[in-house]
DNA sequence: AGCATTAGTTTTAACGATCTAATAGCACGT
DNA sequence: ACGTGCTATTAGATCGTTAAAACTAATGCT
């Protein structure tokens, strides 16, 4: 084995190993067991490829399929073969490839797939402007999401938009010039444009918020509140609770209501007297939210406990609280939600949402999506649950 | 309108007999007025033509420069150089050609332009975890930067990565499949193996920090943190203190050390004696600042203002004036640094970082390392001004 | 033996852009 | 008339990959 001794000692080094194989390729190729079918058509094609790499004499070259199959003594296409469908070669051949991708360090370049696949591995989130949608979670959702794609061989790319209408525009633009696996949306609501969009142009998609009042029609996960508020109640009321405010933002908000809901629910199962379990709506705000507290605080018959819609509103309660004195879950108990870092600095019990889970079921389902099994579910719909986090103030 | 209109439109709008044709298919081919009116050339050009387009029916295609040309009757390089080298091109020509590409919508496929021209038009950027490198900052400034860059048709991928390792890891990672164009890193400090990394492999990038120790070598863009404490505790001296104090990280930080600076400057520029100007160091912690406030609080002579090395700290100190039933800005002034959403809530005075112009002096950096020409300045090194934001606290 | 089947590999053709010539047309000077 | 230089345009090669078709041996079946 000649030729096959050659190509071992060739390497070591990728670079060299390249120059090496390139200005030995038609030696080798010569010395191979197929030397007598090769006849004169291989070396005038490897003549000329020989000289075209005379040209790069000692420059780092990124090793090619064609450069791999040189080494290897192999066409390209079978190179390619041992990538994606090993089961059609021989495993001595897959093995003498494998060696020389190991050795060469090549990785097909993902241009040229995308060009001739059509598939760029490439997903699409949007970044809101700091302060909308809550900033802090959707940048943890950015990063569980970030983090769970790269594992899948998928890569997040960003952009920006002020409202659903630029949205759709950004959509439009990016699928023009990059070839799009996906998207990715966060901040469902309903009516959603985007989510019609999409549909319509037939563009694979996952939104992290369900289809609020349409039904599906896509795949998406979402967490749910209801759930989330009611274990929050639950937990007050097992700790002897009986009069619990819930401070959240004005109906009409789908994640809101959701809350909300998940509040009355749990009054509602332990019997608590509707009447006194007070409620004020407000925009979410750390002010609107202290002032809530306060007003409460000063009514007649004061809850002592405060489950809210966002963290933003209980640090509001917090403030307040602490500020008349009196000391967070031993006077006046809080749940926030969201778990967000000011809550965990203050020690605010909150609702956190399993972010890692739900980047995990977004791709999933796009892997889903994406792959050519057409016997899968029509789509994916994951309602992940929230959990309770502790802290001094519940 | 037959005759006539239809050689003009032949000239003037293939364009539009290209769209009709190909939604029309073959009726419009055979139907047409054209046998008597139009000349030999022409009627072989649409042959042609027709027939191309005869063999897409009615599937949604995108265009490419080659049925672009088709349509606008020149060559496919004809094309591309209205786009690429207008110049190049006769003023009708171009705008025939203009006219069909406005009407198709046509784009290049980034795909093909990267496997042909080895530029993505991507840049790739880290996305930290939850609760590194201050989350908020970090997180508005992707924000900025994704905005600045798309204006320059550029795009922002995300990675992640747990440390500089890591990172390194994860730069080869991506340049081993997606031909990126530049990497953009964030929170620079002394010693960084990731800049010597790139710096070796000779790929461009920018850094948000100024490669701190080591002389430049490649582009940064940066906030002057010491005239950012410098101005606050100017603020702070002008509105009669006498004893400000500093709440800061522990020496060694680059950016923690730099603005320390500019308190002491500012101290000693305004002849305050330093024995009266306290200071603590700790971490980047709410607690272990509002514990920091009160043993300064409790101090024979204690401080007036709190000038902070962050928002964090400067929240653990507002919290404890509040606490103790002072006000902050009359009884006791705080100021902290990067004007953060919580600062913002609470009403702290506090140090802002201009990101967007820090985003845009990356991405003007990024293009001047691309662009070929070599006759700019080696390196872009831009140092920004923050600015106070004054609210109640001091 | 003759022929179909199969496994393993190679050959040829795209994908859609850019780059490097080559070519046609035209004005100019001699 | 003829080369020269310039402008506008075209033709062909190429980037690195995958898909489809073609080819070569070896095997199985009748």
């Amino acid at each position: 084995m000649t030729g096959k001794a050659r190509t071992s000692s060739a390497e070591a080094q990728a670079a060299s190993a390249e120059a090496q194989a390139a200005s030995a390729g038609p030696r080798a190729a010569s010395a191979g067991p197929r030397a007598a079918s090769a006849g004169p058509r291989t070396s005038a094609a490897e003549a000329r490829t020989a000289s075209a790499q005379a040209r790069t004499p000692s420059a780092q070259v990124r090793p090619t399929l064609a450069s791999v199959a040189r080494a290897a003594a192999v066409s390209h296409q079978t190179v390619s073969n041992v990538i994606n469908a090993p089961h059609l070669v021989r495993d001595e051949t897959r093995r003498r490839v494998e060696a020389v991708i190991a050795e060469t360090g090549y990785r097909p370049l993902k241009a040229a797939q995308t060009l001739r696949t059509r598939r760029s591995h490439l997903i699409a989130v949007i970044i809101p402007a700091p302060g909308e949608w809550r900033g802090e979670l959707h940048n943890a959702f950015l990063h569980a999401l970030t983090r769970r794609a790269q594992k899948s061989g998928y890569r997040v790319l960003l952009f920006t938009a002020a409202d659903d209408n630029e949205e759709i525009n950004a959509y439009d633009q990016l699928l023009g010039d990059y070839t799009l696996d996906a998207f990715v949306l966060t901040g469902t609501h309903s009516g959603d444009r985007r989510t019609s969009w999409l549909r319509r142009k037939r563009i694979p998609f996952v939104t992290f918020g369900r289809p609020w009042g349409s039904t599906a029609g896509h795949p998406w996960a979402d967490v749910d509140g209801a759930y989330g508020d009611r274990i929050a109640t639950e937990h007050l009321i097992a700790a002897g609770h009986r009069r619990v405010a819930f401070l959240g933002w004005p109906e009409g908000s789908d994640v809101g209501d959701d809350r909300r809901a998940g509040w009355q629910q749990a009054c509602a199962a332990a019997g608590l007297p509707p009447e006194g379990q007070p409620r004020l709506d407000m925009e979410d705000d750390l002010a609107q939210g202290r002032a809530a507290c306060a007003r409460l605080l000063d009514a007649a018959e004061p809850p002592t406990a405060f489950v809210c819609t966002s963290d933003t509103i209980a640090l509001g309660a917090w403030t307040e609280i602490t500020s008349r004195g009196l000391i967070p879950g031993t006077d006046a108990a809080v749940i926030g939600f969201d778990d967000s870092s000011a809550a965990a600095a203050v020690g605010l019990t909150s609702v956190a949402q399993p972010l890692d889970e739900v980047a995990d079921a977004c791709i999933v389902a796009l892997s889903k999506l994406l792959s050519p099994s057409r016997r899968n579910p029509p789509y994916d719909r994951v309602l992940l649950k929230p959990r309770l986090v502790l802290r001094g103030s519940a």
